[in-house]
DNA sequence: GATGATTTGTACGTATGTATA
DNA sequence: ATATACATACGTACAAATCAT
């Protein structure tokens, strides 16, 4: 891309740091980067070609997403994720899910409730096309939206964070046609009580919902 | 402040860092940095007499803790907490602890029901001496117990993460002999409920005390 | 137990993009 | 519209505390 630029200078507004995390989270996520594996701050800046500064942000940002764990002296050192840490991941996303269900089908706008019921009907066509990569991309939409119509910015935040921390586990989860069609399936009776207005249906829903992502990701596991 | 210094010598190991986040959070919470202050790192080196590098730090975890944002190409500044605002976190907290003390009752071993009424004794007896000092510690550890015994990592750290934010809101809250005997009868129903093995009544008791603090924590608010 | 390597926090300079006067 | 100030990200250098040999 910038090769021939007559512009030699590279416009630094390149966020190094948050790259460089992304790139790292990746690796560990993959397993390319084993548990107790350490990220030394020197190795990489040779191996990112940056200086200390940008590294440290993205140690900083791993360690706050605990992918990673500082030990005083140590360096930091990559977490072992294993299947049980996965387990109570969902576990405890399925409850927050569960939470935002109950409050959502509660305080939803009319406007929130068409929205939502709209967007469903989207998935539906995309699941049906197969166009997996879509449906990935209104799947989160579709959660954020339930999590934005409990109308309270810490539980938005809250639910949106441990999402973003289950992401790399779910990854390409929703590849397969299969596992699309039950998702929108799911996502069929989470709507409907939504619709209704009906706390405790929404909540069982989604708490299903999860324990059904769960069992997929976690079949994949060794 | 920091003018005439002929050669500051720089006192490493103090984590400069750290304590500047929290003597600003301090100010912030407190009203003495009022919301929409620019929090420029120019400015803040001089006042605390280091460089950019530290305050940088500092920077991120307010942002990183909801208590300032950053707006590009404006500044850090500092968020606007109003009452509102407060009344969400202690919401959602106290959604946090339900959920916590559902799972709890559950899963507390008979050695964590144990120690925790053995806590729970012992803060009687700070309650009725009126060290609001030892309460106020013995609170913290009080919950974090009921955290822990949901024995799931994520329910754990995104509980403290919450009782995190919300500690500078809280600070001093329980300094009043009376404020402890009612945080103490409420635990009393807690405890009942989690030695009982009461998943629903452990739920509401929790819900329960966070809607109590949060009226405690109001009533002083403009 | 002294020495050197490592980790870590900090100081300071610089380049570049954005906003504002 | 141009110039100036500013915010930001990165690079480099150093000092100090700890660990390992």
């Amino acid at each position: 891309m910038a090769s021939s630029r007559p512009k030699p200078k590279p416009a630094h507004r390149e966020l190094h740091s948050t790259m460089i995390a992304s790139q790292l989270e990746n690796e560990i996520v993959s397993g390319r980067l084993k548990a107790g594996s350490k990220l030394d701050e020197q190795s990489l800046t040779q191996r990112f070609g940056v200086s200390r500064t940008p590294i440290r942000e993205a140690l900083h940002v791993l360690v706050a997403r605990s992918l990673a764990e500082r030990v005083p002296y140590r360096g930091v050192l990559v977490v072992d994720i294993t299947r049980d840490r996965i387990e109570q991941m969902f576990e405890a996303m399925g409850e927050i899910e569960a939470l935002c269900g109950r409050f959502a089908a509660e305080r939803m706008t009319i406007g929130e409730r068409g929205e939502l019921e709209e967007l469903h009907r989207r998935m539906n066509t995309m699941a049906a096309d197969g166009d997996s990569e879509a449906y990935e991309a209104a799947n989160t939409e579709f959660h954020g939206r339930i999590f934005a119509s409990t109308h309270n910015e810490d539980l938005i935040e809250l639910a949106n964070n441990l999402r973003l921390k289950l992401a790399p586990f779910r990854r390409s989860q929703l590849r397969q046609a299969e596992r699309m069609a039950r998702s929108s399936e799911e996502h069929e009776a989470i709507v409907s009580a939504l619709l209704d207005r009906d706390p405790k249906r929404a909540e069982k829903a989604l708490r299903r919902h999860l324990v059904s992502a769960a069992r997929e990701v976690l079949a994949r596991m060794p």
